[in-house]
RNA sequence: GGUCCCAUCGUCUAGUGGUCUAGGAUAUCGGCCUCUCACGCCGAAGACACGGGUUCGAGUCCCGUUGGGACUGCCA
């Protein structure tokens, strides 16, 4: 396919959201596959919800997710002159017209068929003025909008969208639509088109709430003369209630800023999102950047809005379980290089982080890393969870502390004990430790477990974790050394 | 209300008339592994919204009902 251009057209009223950034993402895949152009385009018509900061979050959001676009961002509002004179052109041909019907007599309007329960559709009183009479009314001074002229008679617009396949939408149905404000500011419905054009848009990839106004869209094409576009919409991101998310009722929750601050890796969210209304028919789920621009296609977009599953107030997922897995997926199979600088970052932004795991201490890092990421689900965790390995002070779970060492009396000796034993080793590998401390139980005829457990509890705090000699080889003997000799410590503060 | 769109396990989905006693993923439960937890592996439970048609045969086609959604603005 050649000279495939496409776009992502935000309006910047806040930050980049789920469904806009699966928007984006499924344009950006569309261009990569057919080695098109992505044009970003900043729809900043609404000069009161437009703020420039909502600018900066869209973009930043766009670039953290790897979204690259190869012109723009545009600025609608700079192309305000080409919306008009496309409105003037489309008064000049008679697809369009002056209407000066005031506010109240149309919400009048409107409100008396309400009550008939009667569909409204704009009557058409100014459609058929007289050029004199529009002359008299502008010479007062009346306000007027420039309305589309919609074809009357029988018949309709037809057009074949790549995902809802073909669509008829019956020119009765459809009003003389407002391209033009009263104030002289065109509307979406025409800007959006005039920008589509000049821009030379192929293909319009966009949200299934577009599909109402692409008639109206296709009318202002045919009427100024340019060849149509590819439409193919997408289905809808809704929430578990199947409503709409939206910035306003979600909040945070929504926001591509909200995953990256709770730890998502990027290119898992692009890989859950993705999966979020489109699929292969073989039952991949996990790909690579070149093997989703390579699987992707416009016919595996789905019809059926999607939920997405997000779960506020449960205490084991923030969000959608599937989105947090495959989080999960990367964190443990991704290359360690590529992970090393998103557990960097969490370090340093817990103030764990020391110059010397990049340096002296690389090799250790690395592994240390390694060891404990298969069991993490967000990067968050190895600032967390992670803590004994990276510092000295790290929180002692309570419940863990009675369970593994104070459920056994002896401990209070043993684990100190294992601390004499282990000083002493000239190799602290998880081996050498596992010899001494198997040693130990046997000595002691005591089950190797009740050691392990409490020896867990006492150097990390926590219950569960990778396996005992390695999380012990991990910590260094130092530390090892110091936790087991402070045990005893625990049953004087419980009691 | 009107116009349009949609409808398979809780969630994401495969499925384009027979190969569907409906497949995968995730979540849940059980087992194996084991020093714990995770990973991994094995297994369980879990869906074609309903009703009519068409057909030898329907999850797949048609109609209706129900349910959900979008639009219905001088927002985008």
């Amino acid at each position: 396919m050649e000279g495939v251009r496409v776009r992502f057209p935000p309006s910047p009223t806040g930050y980049l959201h789920i469904g806009g950034a699966r928007t984006a993402i499924y344009n950006w895949l569309f261009a990569q596959k057919t080695a098109g152009t992505l044009i970003v385009r900043i729809e900043d018509t609404d000069a009161e919800r437009s703020t420039e900061e909502s600018v900066g979050a869209i973009l930043d959001g766009l670039r953290w997710l790897g979204i690259t676009w190869d012109e723009g961002p545009y600025f609608q509002s700079a192309y305000a002159s080409d919306h008009r004179q496309a409105a003037q052109k489309l008064l000049e041909s008679g697809h369009a017209y002056k209407c000066f019907c005031t506010h109240e007599e149309l919400e009048r309007k409107r409100e008396e068929a309400r009550k008939r329960k009667d569909d409204y559709h704009y009557d058409g009183t100014c459609r058929n003025r007289s050029a004199e009479e529009i002359g008299r009314l502008e010479d007062e001074g009346c306000a007027y909008v420039i309305r589309f002229k919609v074809p009357r008679g029988p018949g309709g617009v037809v057009h074949e969208d790549t995902v809802y396949g073909i669509l008829e939408k019956k020119y009765r149905d459809i009003e003389d639509f407002v391209i033009v404000r009263s104030n002289g500011s065109p509307l979406y419905v025409l800007s959006n088109a005039v920008d589509d054009i000049r821009d030379r848009i192929t293909h319009v990839i966009r949200g299934q709430d577009h599909l109402a106004n692409t008639p109206k869209q296709i009318l202002i094409y045919e009427a100024l003369g340019e060849k149509l576009p590819r439409f193919a919409h997408m289905p809808l991101t809704l929430d578990p209630k199947k409503r709409k998310i939206s910035k306003r009722t979600h909040g945070e929750m929504v926001a591509v800023q909200y995953y990256r601050q709770r730890g998502f890796l990027p290119w898992a969210l692009v890989n859950f999102l993705v999966l979020l209304g489109w699929s292969t028919s073989d039952d991949r789920e996990i790909f690579s950047k070149d093997e989703l621009i390579d699987a992707f296609s416009l016919e595996g977009i789905n019809r059926a809005n999607s939920v997405f599953d997000i779960r506020k107030d449960d205490p084991k997922f923030f969000t959608d379980p599937k989105a947090i897995s495959i989080n999960a997926h990367y964190l443990r199979t991704m290359p360690l290089d590529e992970l090393l600088p998103y557990v960097q970052a969490e370090l340093e932004a817990a103030g764990l982080w020391s110059p010397s795991f990049a340096g002296d201490k690389k090799a250790w890092f690395e592994s240390t890393v390694d060891l404990i990421r298969s069991r993490y689900h967000t990067t968050k965790d190895f600032a967390n969870l992670g803590r004994p390995y990276f510092a000295d002070v790290f929180p002692m779970e309570e419940k863990v502390v009675r369970k593994n060492i104070l459920k056994h009396d002896n401990l209070k000796e043993w684990l100190p004990l294992m601390a004499e034993r282990l000083e002493p080793l000239a190799e602290f590998t998880p081996d050498s430790v596992e010899q001494a401390i198997r040693g130990l139980a046997t000595e002691l005829d005591v089950k190797a477990g009740i050691l392990i457990n409490g020896a867990r509890a006492a150097v990390t705090g926590q219950a569960a974790g990778p396996g005992l000699f390695d999380v012990l080889a991990a910590v260094g003997k130092q530390r090892v050394v110091q936790r087991l000799r402070e045990a005893p410590s625990f049953y004087e503060a419980m009691e």
